[in-house]
DNA sequence: GCCAGAAATTGATGTATGGTAAGAAAGTAC
DNA sequence: GTACTTTCTTACCATACATCAATTTCTGGC
């Protein structure tokens, strides 16, 4: 469903449907099953992806073969590889965790787009900034916080991932063992923590 | 020196001395000496930073009142706090290591800018997009390198920094004590690591 | 050059989290 | 429903890094 990346945008911006219909021409919407693998490490992806519907996981995978989690993409978010912006290989794989919709944007969509309709440039700025922030505040926490800390503040923060995603993904995100998370969990639960 | 800005831009841009003269009002050049605090937690500042010369550091302070370096800036680099975008309150210090000048730069200069001199657009979209990939980067060894290989990573990537600040603050940048850097370094020697 | 304070090193010990392994529980496919 | 896989839990032991404390080395100010 196209018309979930223009509602997206009218929430933002002020934009026409006759506006959205001369930029949306680029954008096409592609479906993908659960454990699809969507971008391996090392392409040269020329998309970024807005998920319509179902959910996406960024990761990577280290020396040891061990996954470590960088970014999960909800509905409603949007996730590209920075990456691919200077034509460098992707340093992620992206999957779908569910059955998942997409809309599939040229990397140098927004840029186009702004061309357009003017008033995207700003958004698109602001999306840029609101992720720095975000990693900012997530490199903060691995760098001051413990497990328990990062879990309850994941689960302040994606109250719905964490009945959606399988454990052993959240603890990939934390940065520990499914075992660890679920000592965790065990802690809170004797604490009486109600999630 | 703001010439010193200038010659930052033209290596990335393609930008005559008259525009940049139509651009450089806003600017201010400020001075500060080592130690210096230049932006507080909780400031809603209105400005971001290049450094000409010296170096600074943004970091935050936990809990336990245990500091934590998000982020290094020596010459030629830009430092700003994309939480005053929204004009939400900073969530780290900036403080010089060394006797430090900088360009005062407005929040929106670089959206301003762009009005009088379009192809900074597209160059605040690259660097946004860098300061990200590199956040990822660092988010990902995090998650998955020891201290050691985070040391290494460090080294490479700042090999004059390596010098130029005490090891605490690696230390601190690592996510480490420092007691277990000088560890790391005596293990490294051990081997015969050479820098 | 000397002194005070900061930074770095080193040793002894503590703790959070990891690794391994086994079994329980929950999904998924047929 | 049964079989099979995946996920979660639990227990035991291992390890990387932290903490505390005592020196040693470095540095900047006089």
């Amino acid at each position: 469903m196209i018309s979930q990346f223009k509602n997206y945008l009218k929430e933002k911006i002020q934009i026409t449907d006759e506006q959205f219909d001369s930029i949306s021409a680029d954008l096409k919407i592609k479906k993908f099953d659960k454990n699809e693998i969507i971008q391996y490490t090392g392409d040269i992806s020329k998309h970024g992806f807005f998920v319509c519907k179902g959910l996406l996981r960024a990761y990577s995978i280290d020396s040891k073969g061990k996954e470590h989690i960088l970014q999960f993409a909800p509905e409603n978010w949007l996730i590209s590889d920075r990456n691919n912006m200077n034509n460098e290989p992707s340093i992620f794989f992206i999957e779908a965790i569910e059955a998942t919709e997409v809309v599939v944007m040229p990397n140098d969509f927004m840029e186009q787009a702004a061309v357009k309709v003017p008033c995207l440039q700003p958004m698109h700025t602001r999306l840029l900034s609101n992720s720095i922030r975000f990693m900012q505040k997530r490199i903060n926490m691995l760098l001051s916080a413990t497990a328990e800390e990062r879990y309850l503040d994941f689960i302040k923060l994606y109250p719905n991932l964490t009945l959606r995603v399988p454990q052993w993904m959240i603890a990939s995100y934390l940065g520990i063992t499914p075992e660890s998370l679920s000592r965790v969990r065990k802690e809170l639960a004797n604490k009486h923590f109600r999630p």
